[in-house]
RNA sequence: CGGGGUGUAGCGUAGCCCGGUAUCGCGCUUGGUUUGGGACCAAGAGGUCGUCAGUUCGAAUCUGGCCACCCCGACCA
């Protein structure tokens, strides 16, 4: 491991490259645009995995898996969702190599197995689930279908950057059918007060929920639903979205089901989804130039425990103190590491948890055991304090507590203060190009209007807030009348 | 797909203009001294210089083709 990663001042992206890098969280791989996901960053995956899955169950959702390939034909069914995605799909044409004539040792495309009907590698799931719905439903006693799959997907990416945007990505898609419209529309709402409330309560991160503009809207969606969220360097990253699909789905699949008064009616559908995307919301949220800051509700590992030492009879000394303080911490349900290893000196042990963001360290050196304390330093501030042994028990998990608290308000007294209010185009323009951030500002509600905003200033709209009081104003590009504030800022 | 750039040890690099089998740092191995914030000293191991061809007595270096990757644009969870 190397000593440094460049500092967020000097080059925020490149901080952030030599962060994923250094905290061991993921590498580039030999396909262009995928990365190899190593195991301390599977790691964290895996624990939002397991948070957002319980979640899901909680609110009646299962799981399922269905197929990485869609046959072309079922893709293009939808028209606006295979539109949306025909330019970044990869396709299988062949299913067999054969040795090349022409070169020893070389394969190629035997040109005979050529597929009667291309596959499409998934963007995204919906026409192979909606087609598979089809064969389940025909009574209103069918409904609802509740969904979710762990998946890969495939969107083959001009630009790439790991975890924010990869040809391919581990993500969840949730794929809901309903008998009512308003059955499916509480459904997205439930699911993106889902995202929400993860998003703050796991990952200690802020998110302004809201709907997308009709330009920025999910492809094949009546209406699309988003959590926002602000990075350090005052860009804007969509966390997660929630689909209301109509009809739209049952419409290109013909599905439909029996109601109560025997009559044929269409399906209504939602789907959902957040991706690997959300580790690189974690690392841009909350990180520093010495590495990796994980709220310890999605740390893999709380505590580590540094001993201080310089024999071999010292180490057993500390050892035994350590073993126990791993008992006492672990029946408190925390994830302890003692790093006993005799290879690496206390300064690098303590650099090297601070770059994997492991929220408290706790060292035991000759001085605590003469004391009966330990030092503790908390990841997020940086603070260390001398501990007795007898308050490690209580103390630790509190502290985790507060932890946890902190990183969250730093990061919405963050947003707090890049979020601006302006009235005028030219403030507008100030606010983007200095402090940057979220902008709050009347827009007419026109896709026009959008796109000349995003072409001269690289914004978008990135939601129209939920929870938007109504308020008179007019538009800070047209000066056409509007009643609310819609959320403006640069995004990832 | 347009514009620019780069390929030399696991990683980061010097050398290239001006041809003579490769520099330095990190990391790795071994031994010793160390250990309360990324240790030090010594000795070692590790390279078809992206690839194919050409020029030459001789190519990392000059010429041409190819490949890969990176950056900027357009596109994007």
């Amino acid at each position: 491991m190397g000593k440094e990663i460049t500092s967020r001042a000097a080059d925020y992206s490149q901080w952030y490259i030599d962060l994923v890098k250094k905290a061991d969280l993921a590498e580039n791989s030999d396909v262009r645009g995928c990365m190899v996901i190593k195991p301390y960053g599977y790691s964290i995956w895996e624990k939002m995995q397991q948070a957002l899955d319980k979640m899901f169950k909680d609110t009646g959702h299962v799981n399922a898996y269905f197929p990485l390939f869609v046959p072309k034909s079922l893709f293009e069914a939808e028209e606006k969702n295979a539109e949306g995605f025909a330019k970044e799909c990869a396709i299988v044409t062949h299913y067999r190599l054969k040795n090349d004539p022409s070169q020893k040792g070389k394969l190629m495309v035997d040109p005979e197995a050529k597929l009667e009907e291309e596959l499409v590698v998934r963007p995204t799931s919906e026409a192979i689930i909606w087609s598979t719905y089809k064969k389940w439903i025909q009574s209103y006693r069918d409904l609802p279908i509740l969904i979710n799959q762990w998946a890969n997907v495939v969107r083959w990416e001009m630009r790439t950057r790991l975890f924010l945007r990869t040809a391919e990505f581990l993500w969840q898609e949730g794929h809901t059918a309903h008998a009512t419209r308003e059955e499916a529309i509480r459904e997205t709402e439930q699911m993106l007060d889902v995202y929400a409330d993860f998003a703050e309560n796991f990952m200690a991160l802020p998110v302004i929920k809201g709907r997308k503009s009709e330009g920025e809207r999910f492809p094949g969606a009546v209406d699309t639903y988003c959590i926002e969220a602000l990075m350090q360097d005052g860009k804007a990253l969509q966390a997660g979205t929630s689909h209301f699909l109509g009809q739209n789905f049952a419409d290109a699949f013909h599905v439909q089901f029996t109601n109560k008064e025997g009559k044929l009616e269409k399906v209504w559908g939602t789907s959902w989804g957040v991706s690997t995307r959300l580790m690189g919301a974690l690392i841009m949220a909350h990180s520093d130039d010495d590495g990796l800051i994980i709220p310890p509700r999605l740390a893999p590992l709380h505590v580590v425990i540094v001993p201080i030492f310089k024999n071999e009879d010292e180490l057993a000394r500390i050892s035994a103190k350590a073993d126990e303080l791993v008992k006492t911490l672990r029946a408190q349900g925390l994830s302890v590491k003692f790093d006993n290893r005799d290879t690496h000196k206390p300064g690098f042990k303590f650099a090297e948890y601070e770059m994997r963001g492991v929220p408290v360290r706790i060292a035991i050196g000759p001085r605590d055991l003469d004391n009966g304390t330990v030092e503790v330093a908390r990841r997020d501030t940086k603070e260390k304090n001398v501990m007795t042994f007898d308050r490690v028990k209580t103390d630790i998990p509190a502290l985790l507590d507060d932890i946890q608290k902190t990183i969250y308000d730093r990061a919405l007294a963050f947003r707090t203060n890049l979020t601006t209010r302006v009235d005028t185009y030219a403030e507008f323009k100030t606010v983007l190009d200095g402090k940057g951030g979220f902008v709050l500002a009347h827009w007419d509600g026109t896709a026009q209007t959008e796109a000349a905003i995003k072409e001269e200033t690289k914004a978008t709209i990135r939601c129209i807030p939920l929870d938007a009081p109504p308020e008179e104003g007019v538009c800070v590009y047209s000066g056409k009348p509007s009643n609310k504030r819609v959320l403006f800022a640069r995004a990832y």
